[in-house]
DNA sequence: GATGCTTACGATACCCGTAAAGATA
DNA sequence: TATCTTTACGGGTATCGTAAGCATC
């Protein structure tokens, strides 16, 4: 047993059990990969996959439970390799977050500048994502912090903590008609609206609102931030809902803003991390600059792994 | 990174740092043993031991934090191997129970009977031990289950749970005139006595006892196993103090005995077994023959590992 | 016929053990 | 001086990639 064929176990399963692909994922032959499992099935005297002839189709129930101990242990490799990181290079090395484009552009900034200022040798990476695939990132050890207000909450990899809490704003030209009537959802769902694509920015919160009111709003058009929302409705292409914090006056003068809280309430964006997941000193600094109560005492408190069994 | 380097690093701790001694418990060349160190340390680019020129002291900081995540990372992959075997030879296989004297003597033999009924092609190994050995034995994964009244549960690395109860019995020769008067520890302490061993079968519960009381008797001999105690009280040496199942009126016909429980009270012995260790399921079958109370489900759920960081 | 897995084979790199040299107690 | 570690070197083995063969879709 070694650590290539954990590797090749771990992704073949990732690459939906087609071995040409997991060869090209971990930059090796497809024969090696192929020669890899057979030597490991072997060793341990069980079939990890079911095959049809020369096919692979899935796990077997050894394989299954296989797996959930390789991803631990890859997980323990990758965990000792930034452990080692951190005593040989203190502050420097590289820090993935993987957050949406909404906490990229408006909440984030403030705290990235800080954390620049703070550990100028770190190589950040912001990389934008959906709120699924930021989960992805995290549970594959891509990542090291998601930030998102949808999915990371429903993880049970993950642990995540309340960053911020903020609230829909609803946008319209000066002169529409909305802002000469009392807000409510049937008023808004009178005009055309633009808003955020399915599952990004609180989408999630204005879809079911709408829906336990029974009203079918007619969403003419769906972005991935902001400021192209905000394009659209300047436009005169509908009324947009926006994230709060993405309503800056000085520069949103073409619009007329409404507070959105009364309709729709207000979302929490979280800060998550794997279980388990060795997260240098510098990351504990990021999330402690994010909120100031998230210290890494407090962090690491709540990382424990998830039970076996 | 691979396995024989951590194998080595582990290995390293536990012979002291002493590679040459590491060198034969891994049964490979001093040499090699001091590359693979090299070659790790290079590879992460940190000093994972403290060095005096060229002799090696003691581990560094991030040699400390390594050798943790190193341990469950060999736990898991020798869990890798039980579970493969678990699948390969459904009851077949081995099961290596660490305990002491006493409980392999006296309470056992039912439980390994019927044990060896139910799972004829297990090899069962009673690994016999002291407490202390015991514990060491199940933490470096030797032995899958450990029996004892001592030590097991001090140990946050391991999960324990209780098997039976039991007292101490006081036995001396029928003429003795311990029988003519009322048990006390006063009038215990006037006669010289043979007991365990220091750390056996409850012996630390009646040392314990007597100097609660101010009293320091004179065991004049002590012995691993009531057998011992029993031979030599037949020779009027002193009078014994054995656990109360070692005790058989068949038997032990040349000593009279009288319960000691109300002198020393019960004593628990434990099952148990390392966080983390995957069990094979006829190792659970054991438990629960020691206890029906304990059945796999009950034990797994204790069984999840102590937490990270 | 295109895709995907297995097997064969040669080149390479890695690992191991012997032996000699250097350091430490 | 005896014990212990490092370094150098040669032999063996495992791993990798190319290429050909074969099953599946």
């Amino acid at each position: 047993m070694n650590f290539q064929q954990l590797r090749i176990i771990r992704e073949t399963v990732r690459q939906n059990f087609n071995l040409t692909e997991v060869a090209n994922a971990l930059f090796t032959s497809q024969s090696g990969v192929s020669k890899h499992i057979k030597d490991l099935e072997d060793e341990l005297g069980v079939e990890l996959f079911v095959r049809k002839g020369k096919r692979f189709l899935g796990l077997t129930d050894p394989g299954k439970e296989l797996l959930t101990i390789v991803e631990r242990m890859l997980l323990d490799a990758g965990n000792i390799k930034r452990l080692a990181e951190q005593f040989s290079l203190k502050d420097e090395g590289q820090l993935t977050i993987a957050t949406t484009h909404t906490q990229a552009r408006y909440a984030l900034p403030q705290v990235v500048t800080a954390f620049k200022k703070a550990f100028p040798k770190v190589h950040l990476v912001l990389h934008q994502a959906s709120p699924e695939e930021l989960v992805r990132l995290l549970l594959e050890g891509e990542a090291d912090i998601g930030i998102a207000t949808e999915a990371v909450a429903d993880e049970t990899e993950l642990v995540s903590f309340p960053y911020y809490s903020w609230h829909h704003s609803i946008i319209a030209p000066p002169e529409h008609p909305l802002h000469q009537q009392p807000l409510t959802l049937e008023a808004l769902a009178d005009y055309p609206l633009v808003t955020y694509h399915q599952g990004f920015t609180g989408r999630t919160r204005i879809d079911r609102t709408f829906a336990e009111a029974g009203l079918s709003p007619d969403i003419v058009m769906s972005a991935l931030d902001a400021d192209v929302i905000k394009t659209y409705v300047e436009l005169e292409l509908g009324v947009g809902i926006i994230a709060s914090m993405a309503y800056n006056p000085e520069r949103d003068r073409r619009v007329k803003v409404v507070e959105g809280e009364p309709l729709f309430g207000h979302q929490t964006t979280r800060i998550a991390i794997r279980r388990g997941h060795y997260l240098r000193s510098y990351a504990y600094h990021f999330i402690e600059l994010c909120s100031a109560a998230l210290d890494e005492q407090t962090v690491r408190q709540s990382l424990s792994p998830v039970e076996l069994a």
